[in-house]
RNA sequence: GGGGUUGUAGCUCAACUGGACAGAGCGACGGUUUCCUAAACCGUAGGUUCCGGGUUCGAUUCCCGGCAGCCCCA
């Protein structure tokens, strides 16, 4: 940013030979204080061995020259903060270049890089729920995130897709189905089919149990009928799981479950064992780790099955052979943690080199209890998505809106309760939580958004579209405080990726449309003359246009009317 | 027992990675509509940032020691 090179050249000038790279304005944490506020007097006092009030002055001093026609005036205070409020011409001009740029501002510094982003991944066979929204909902927003700074991403979808409970369900299938449903198969179906089965697994004469361990050793020797009955259970689930996704507008490029990484467990135990890194224990092959708060990571068990280790350890290696990404980012939840540090130490002493990233996050919960078919607190994603619809359709039938317009405020809601936060917070469900629909809310920035459109329209009908000379508003405190949470939009999407918290970019959304509803509220633009009415224009298209970029990327909607 | 993670207003959460007087939403109370969409805006009340030390110009943030919740491993 301009800003920080008059900083970074006023702190070279005055001492000549220092590293002033980290040197940068930070918006002021306070109007008072003016527009930005740079701290870094204060911090390099010690390597500068010099007083920091003074470092400030004398910095401040060559910024009046030098930030002449930037800057309206240049302040020390306290300690050795450097306070700094910028000429409204010089915000018109800032914002001027971010509308001209093409993806409103957003640095493209993925280019020419690849990466790979595991989400979602819920287990096949089994009807989505709200526990699988934060991977999905989390996941597909830093995945939109990576794809506007340019990288090439690719969306993996990493299903459950194999293991015990298809011996189960194969079981159940053939015994406790009905013709009718045999037929007709649905994902509801197979889920009651499998809670059956699962059942009379449990039975005291272990009868059914061995029943259903014979089918899993049947399918995992390629028997044809046990593999296309399991081939029809994931296409099926697949299908069902692409409903969910297509109304919560998400798309993968791949659906690899963990089958598809079946067959290449063998090779990488064995390179473990060669490279004597998995030793036998107990009957099963171990890692052992020199860091004792790894623990052990078991890669084959002692009955000679694989588990998440393994078959983690053959994805990494294939993506990597494939792909040859940059990165790979997992979105699972934070029980999982261990499990990814053990993986990525492993990985990294097979010489991966690929960057490996876990961006865990809390475990919804719901009135306090984990989500599962045991606790019986299991609402589907399908019955939230309705409802969600249902109660956004009641608010909008009477403004005339119809049921696609509900969807997009409803799904938007439901998005936002969850993006909003860090994704660390854990998160109890509540209806009342999920379908917010005013104070800090998805309908909130999307209703901010269609006045912005209201207004243009209004304007364009009154032959008064804005543009002018170009020049946007940024004088009165109102407008000002706009324009300048206006241009730290591509700061606030650069900061959202490297902490792999798309709350950082909806946080940024919130303020900024709070300050947009204040500037609507206390300055008139239609009924303005001219001049005023053509810069203000100007500035509500291009918070308008960083709005819908900036929920765009949360995947949320954005309705020109509500 | 070991490890991870969280603890901020009545509730749900922020706080740009160490900055100035800790901010929002919901809820409560009061106000704003012959005016560009009131799903909005403005105001009032509400805080020992879990506790105790330490580091320094300065700590919600970093370090040490506790306490509590959740989770993982054995």
């Amino acid at each position: 940013m301009q800003i920080d090179e008059i900083l970074v050249s006023a702190f070279e000038k005055n001492f000549p030979g220092n590293d002033f790279s980290a040197v940068r304005a930070l918006p002021a944490t306070d109007p008072r204080f003016g527009d930005y506020q740079c701290n870094d007097a204060l911090k390099l006092a010690k390597a500068l061995r010099a007083n920091p009030r003074e470092i400030a002055a004398r910095v401040a001093e060559t910024l009046k020259e030098t930030g002449a026609g930037v800057f309206d005036k240049v302040e020390v205070a306290g300690p050795g903060f450097l306070n700094l409020v910028v000429s409204p011409a010089s915000i018109s001009s800032s914002l001027a270049a971010l509308a001209s740029s093409p993806d409103c501002g957003i640095p493209q510094s993925g280019r020419g890089k690849r990466i790979v982003i595991d989400y979602s991944s819920p287990n096949a066979a089994k009807q989505m729920h709200i526990g699988h929204i934060r991977s999905t909902v989390i996941g597909n927003a830093i995945d939109r995130i990576f794809r506007a700074l340019g990288y090439d991403v690719i969306a993996d979808n990493h299903l459950g897709d194999w293991g015990t409970q298809f011996g189960i369900l194969i079981k159940g299938y053939r015994e406790l189905l009905t013709d009718g449903e045999r037929e007709n198969l649905t994902v509801a179906n197979l889920e009651k089919c499998y809670v059956l089965s699962a059942a009379k697994a449990k039975e005291e004469d272990g009868v059914w149990k061995d029943a259903c361990r014979k089918e899993l050793v049947k399918l995992q020797q390629g028997d044809a009928e046990n593999l296309a009955l399991w081939r029809r259970f994931i296409d099926i689930s697949i299908s069902e799981f692409e409903r969910m996704y297509s109304m919560l507008g998400i798309h993968f490029d791949t659906y690899r479950g963990e089958s598809y990484y079946n067959d290449m467990m063998p090779g990488v135990v064995e390179k473990l064992v060669k490279a004597g890194r998995a030793v036998e224990s107990e009957g099963a092959l171990v890692v052992k780790f020199d860091d004792e708060r790894l623990g052990v990571a078991i890669v084959r068990k002692s009955d000679g099955g694989y588990n998440y280790t393994t078959s983690d350890l053959a994805c990494v290696e294939s993506r990597v052979a494939e792909y040859s990404p940059e990165r790979i980012i997992y979105v699972t939840d934070d029980r999982q943690q261990l499990h990814f540090r053990q993986f990525f130490a492993i990985a990294e002493e097979m010489g991966v080199k690929t960057k490996l990233v876990h961006v865990p996050f809390g475990l919804m919960s719901f009135q306090g209890k984990a989500i599962s078919t045991r606790e019986g607190n299991l609402i589907r994603l399908d019955d939230l998505l309705s409802e969600a619809k249902r109660r956004s359709y009641d608010i909008v039938k009477e403004r005339g809106g119809d049921e696609k317009l509900a969807e997009a405020i409803g799904f938007g809601a439901v998005k936002y309760a969850d993006l909003s936060h860090d994704p660390a917070t854990a998160i109890d469900f509540s209806w009342e939580k999920a379908l917010a629909l005013d104070g800090n809310s998805g309908p909130y920035l999307q209703y901010a958004y269609a006045r912005v459109c209201s207004l243009l329209k209004k304007a364009e009908e009154a032959g008064a579209a804005g543009v002018g000379d170009g020049s946007f508003a940024a004088s009165t405190p109102a407008e000002k405080r706009l324009a300048l949470a206006i241009l730290e939009f591509p700061q606030a999407v650069v900061r959202a990726a490297e902490a792999y918290k798309p709350s950082i970019l909806a946080d940024w959304l919130f303020q900024t449309a709070q300050l947009y509803s204040a500037f609507y509220q206390t300055s008139p633009i239609l009924k303005e003359e001219s001049d005023t009415r053509a810069k203000r224009l100007n500035l509500c298209r291009l918070f308008g246009e960083v709005l819908r970029k900036g929920l765009s990327l949360l995947g949320i909607e954005t309705p020109e009317r509500i």
